[in-house]
DNA sequence: CTTAAAGATTCTAGTAACTGGAAGGTCAAG
DNA sequence: CTTGACCTTCCAGTTACTAGAATCTTTAAG
């Protein structure tokens, strides 16, 4: 099947099929003579292996090694719990991110009163009163006219 | 007083402050004989905004229009209002995301008990048996050698 | 006075994972 | 023969920086 046949099973765009391929994460299909690409039933498995990767946020290098061991039945499952594992802490540790960031910000639009930017509460509470400590700067680099 | 002072006092990299002006984010501030940028202390106070709303994750674009926006008092709140709105929304969004995520992830760590390859879960879950439903692929689009 | 180090400048390029667009070749239908 | 859909390649842009190179300037030590 061509590139538009491939994309369209498989809903990945085919710009993003040349750029896998172009990455080394999809092998490069036959061409016929007129350089058209032809892929083979197994490249929707593949390619839908890799969108599923994808979905989980896993980084396309990692995903590089999960293809590569998919190939040999032999060999042991110690990178593949390896990756899902490392994924799993990364996400856990963006949703300890971004419930910070939450926090902050719910506090924030709930803080304003105020229509007029001179007493707007949400840009005080982002401004800066008063410098920061600049005790760790040495003193060496605070020198000269400030 | 110079770049490196700026950077030590708010603790952001002098390419970062750089850059900031780079994109119009700082204006460029005066410059002696010999080219070395001065910044005033007003400096620090926008340096140190920017930060915070950048430990917020507020994209530049945004943050350009609330330092803009902060120049002038009689403005009304309601830029200000808006992106923190947005900000909180675009957060809430990715906090979903990465529940399910997580879920997934987890339910992955914990599904394999193999130690090859033939036989693991993990792989096995991210597989695709049988072909996706095309019945989205206009029938066109399929024809020819598949 | 020389020299070496530290710090400043600019510019380019790389990061992650695509996406958009231009310029041009191929193919089937009318 | 032309039109339009599809394919190809390559270049550039996205986000917010960061690394590195090549080239000054300043400053402290010997």
């Amino acid at each position: 099947m061509k590139i538009s046949a491939l994309a369209c099973i498989t809903q990945v765009p085919a710009k993003t099929i040349r750029y896998y391929e172009s990455v080394g994460l999809l092998t490069p299909p036959t061409r016929e003579a007129n350089g058209y690409r032809y892929y083979k039933g197994s490249d929707v498995e593949t390619l839908v292996f890799i969108r599923r990767c994808r979905e989980l946020n896993i980084p396309i290098d990692d995903i590089k090694q999960l293809v590569d061991v998919k190939q040999n039945p032999q060999a042991s499952c110690t990178t593949v719990d390896n990756i899902i594992i490392e994924q799993l802490a990364r996400v856990r540790q963006m949703q300890q991110e971004l419930s910070q960031l939450e926090q902050t910000l719910s506090h924030l639009v709930n803080s304003c009163e105020s229509e007029k930017i001179q007493d707007c509460c949400i840009l005080q509470s982002l401004n800066c009163t008063g410098w920061p400590s600049f005790g760790r700067c040495q003193a060496n680099v605070l020198l000269g006219n400030m």
